[in-house]
DNA sequence: CGGCAAGTTGAGCCAGGTCAACTCCGGTGG
DNA sequence: CCACCGGAGTTGACCTGGCTCAACTTGCCG
């Protein structure tokens, strides 16, 4: 006499996803988690408030992407993390000195877990504790990353940078290699980067006019020539032939 | 027949201290991992190279302060991170897009902890895996927390955000609780921030004429009014009180 | 085929970068 | 004890990338 996994996991990425958490519970620690958890839809705009964080702290993305956002005083919002699927959102113990929400943008499904089960099943299961273990440190090279690309580089670099992530998550599909999705509307991107939404569009002309990138929609970008977006992405900005020959 | 506490252990503020990783082990499991690791002091400058950090991608802090540093294609440089006493940097497959370094920021003592023996005692002491597990997601949050500053803050911002943050862990030590230390130097701190030197400097300026802070040394400030500092942190600038009352 | 939100373009301005000179301070050797 | 040195930090003057505000174009949905 087999359990059954329940029905909602069945058709969810979390679980059909070899390489996400879900995948790696047996049905007994799936049918525990599952009937002690909760999944839902969100759509553009939606969001899990902070007292909602403190029932259900950790989130689940099962697909769409959600952002985690920052307001500050005097209106600047700005977008400090991005969650797409497979990510696991561990906001236990987050400092309440960032007021903070967790926004989905567009349509997204998330599943918010029991931290009880959560915290049972990964504490037993070694598997499922690594997976989740190194889907914590990537959301922690990434944002270490994001810092470094918000802190020294200027627009035109973040962009780079950005259109090259999102190249990245595409190969990992296993498609086209010189396509990015851009999976963000322009605001949201611009808030992510740190700059407004003019520059962005400025910036993404200029990579246009200088044949770098081509646009298939708004939503994805064509990238002609990797090697000059990625130069242009980690910084090698030379400033001009001549010049670097003749100033010392 | 007890076993014997590494003496190398005794004195280490990672198994002093009851908050930290080394203090939930069970004395034959710090005899394990001591007897895989290795502990060694640095000075100012020291690195533990890429090749080094392949190796050995698991760094505990004892003391002093350890910095992530990442190098930009045309050499502008920028601290990513910054770790102190306490700190476990799990550098386990981090992506080789982001060559960086660890770098010691002054004298500090680490401990490079065995791969091996760090996952299999993890996996068997809930205890300590629960230590390891919420220093990790602190570093998530900080590392989140920070880019936020960074892309949206001006220098000023940036500047009393951090100062707040020194405070706190000042705060923690249970001292006076208006002063904060500065643990690292001018250039440091600038590149932490993503500013010049030069903007860093005029910043603290700003803050000293405004009577904000007042310098003890080059390194201890006093904060004398911890408020507006935190207005100026969490980005709260009133252009100016007639301007919000007249324009729309 | 409106109508509205999203995105783009243009012009002017300012925070902070850049470069160069200067001050401050701790260490070292005469 | 002082003179000297070198590195760290500060100050000033100038310049530029990106923000701001406002007008315009595009794309999407009923």
């Amino acid at each position: 006499m087999e359990s059954q996994i329940p029905t909602i996991c069945k058709s969810c990425t979390l679980h059909c996803d070899s390489g996400n958490f879900c995948a790696r519970l047996t049905t007994d620690e799936l049918i525990q988690l599952n009937g002690r958890s909760q999944s839902a839809s969100m759509k553009r705009g939606d969001a899990l408030s902070d007292e909602a964080l403190m029932q259900w702290p950790i989130v689940a993305v099962s697909s769409g992407v959600l952002s985690l956002q920052h307001l500050m005083a005097d209106g600047r919002k700005s977008i400090a993390a991005l969650y797409m699927q497979g990510d696991i959102i561990d906001l236990r113990g987050i400092s309440n000195r960032n007021r903070c929400n967790l926004i989905s943008l567009g349509n997204s499904k998330v599943c918010r877990l029991s931290p009880e089960v959560f915290e049972r099943v990964v504490s037993t299961n070694t598997d499922a504790q690594n997976t989740v273990w190194r889907n914590l440190r990537e959301q922690t090279f990434r944002a270490i990353d994001h810092s470094v690309d918000m802190s020294k580089k200027q627009a035109l670099e973040k962009l780079a940078s950005f259109i090259i992530e999102c190249n990245h998550r595409e190969l990992s599909d296993a498609k086209n290699t010189a396509v990015a999705k851009i999976p963000v509307r322009r605001v949201d991107l611009a808030e992510y980067i740190g700059v407004q939404p003019e520059t962005v569009s400025r910036c993404f002309k200029d990579l246009q006019d200088r044949g770098i990138i081509t646009f298939e929609k708004l939503s994805v970008v064509t990238i002609n020539d990797v090697s000059t977006l990625r130069e242009i992405a980690s910084g090698d900005r030379q400033p001009n032939p001549q010049k670097t020959l003749v100033a010392r």
